[in-house]
DNA sequence: CTAAAAATTTAGGCTTACCTAAATTAATAA
DNA sequence: TTATTAATTTAGGTAAGCCTAAATTTTTAG
């Protein structure tokens, strides 16, 4: 049974693996806000017990073993989220936090259990797919609002969890899972969008739009 | 914010003193399985920290500090219990191992959260009380079933649920909180019980009979 | 193609919470 | 009351995960 600590720095491995950039020493210890020096320390561990290769000053890789045990946290991960969304009622943006810990002491029977209860999800409260137990991952076919095309109509389909503010901001601006919403307008000078929610026009940042991911409706 | 393992030093410093025994490193050490030696260097720390008086050679004592701490935990504990019980329909049996990991990394929040979701439960799933959050604890009013004179009507109360066998073993004859049995013999040899459920009359030992707490009806 | 800057690893330490073996204190039995 | 025995503490160690500072390797800019 890996250690709660390895559990975090193989999930956050396989989150910056999915964002296509190589894996190094120091994109890990921000992710994690742990000094490099410590990385190091724990990659060599994990490469000894073949979570994943070490190219040493290159970076790592899961292999299939460590892929396989990144997916099991994730996938409690988000059932946990989904659980505390739906039967205890946190919020979008509290979620994030408490499934951090919970992932890790999860039992798979409450797992199942849990699965159970909620009529077997197959994306978390912000999007994200759950992976099933097989470690299948469905991934969702979104693009960055900030690529809609002027005159788009689109759906939200995926906001970005990694930011507490961010989706504070988000539900504020009347944005949830499954809304639409139209471009109105993209500004040249700063590439910020005008869109319209409802009968709502509303003006938002590059950086918002670059973490909402939508699909043309 | 005390590390888990001084959560739960506390919390089995508090059921040893509960029944009434001294406090003592070996008495410790066998509830958390953990050698003396191991014991006695946690004791120093968390006397150091006021959570207890250490009298060497002689025992502990927790501080207002330290039974404050306690309850709290057990809140945590015997609330997520019921929880696992009621909503996740986890067996009698099986909600302790469980809920000894959740009640560290249970939030406030979360803890009133589920309160709120249980309707404010006063004893979990063992019949063992609730600790209020301003840390009053009511005393549940029952005796052994090991205690009850022939002839008497009882009704289950409390069972014990340090050991899951038990609980496991206590579900299979077919007695649960409030239900009702009589006593119909008390065995001189050995000192077991016959006892009427329903129309049912089965033998339990006194090691079982110990474990049982009941009050007259 | 170098020289400076940036990233990474190594070296040496620290804290928490354990352990075993040895020494000390307390309890008990003759 | 003294000699065993039992309980407890002290001494010396270990493993996991972290840290800072120093060395090393890679990248980048001139
Ligand atoms: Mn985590
Ligand atoms: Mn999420
Ligand atoms: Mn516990
Ligand atoms: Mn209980």
């Amino acid at each position: 049974m890996p250690s709660i600590n390895v559990e975090d720095y193989l999930k956050h491995i396989y989150y910056l693996q999915e964002e296509g950039d190589a894996v190094t020493t120091s994109s890990l210890a921000g992710q994690l806000n742990i000094a490099a020096a410590s990385v190091t320390d724990m990659v060599k561990k994990l490469s000894g017990q073949h979570y994943l290769r070490h190219l040493p000053y290159r970076g790592v890789q899961l292999t299939e073993k460590g892929r396989r045990s990144a997916l099991k946290i994730i996938r409690k991960h988000r059932l946990w989220e989904m659980f505390l969304s739906e039967v205890l009622h946190f919020g979008w943006d509290e979620i994030d936090e408490e499934a951090e810990k919970f992932e890790h002491i999860m039992s798979d029977k409450m797992e199942e259990r849990i699965d159970e209860v909620l009529g077997f999800p197959r994306v978390d409260p912000h999007g994200d797919p759950i992976p099933a137990k097989n470690g299948t991952v469905k991934n969702i076919r979104a693009f960055p609002l900030s690529d809609a095309p002027e005159g788009n109509s689109v759906r939200v389909l995926r906001v970005n969890d990694a930011n507490p503010e961010l989706l504070q901001y988000v539900s504020s601006i009347g944005l949830s899972l499954n809304k639409r919403l139209s471009v109105k307008q993209r500004i040249k000078f700063d590439k910020s969008l005008i869109i319209k929610i409802g009968s709502k026009e509303i003006a938002i940042s590059t950086v918002v739009a670059e973490n909402i991911f939508v699909e043309s409706v």
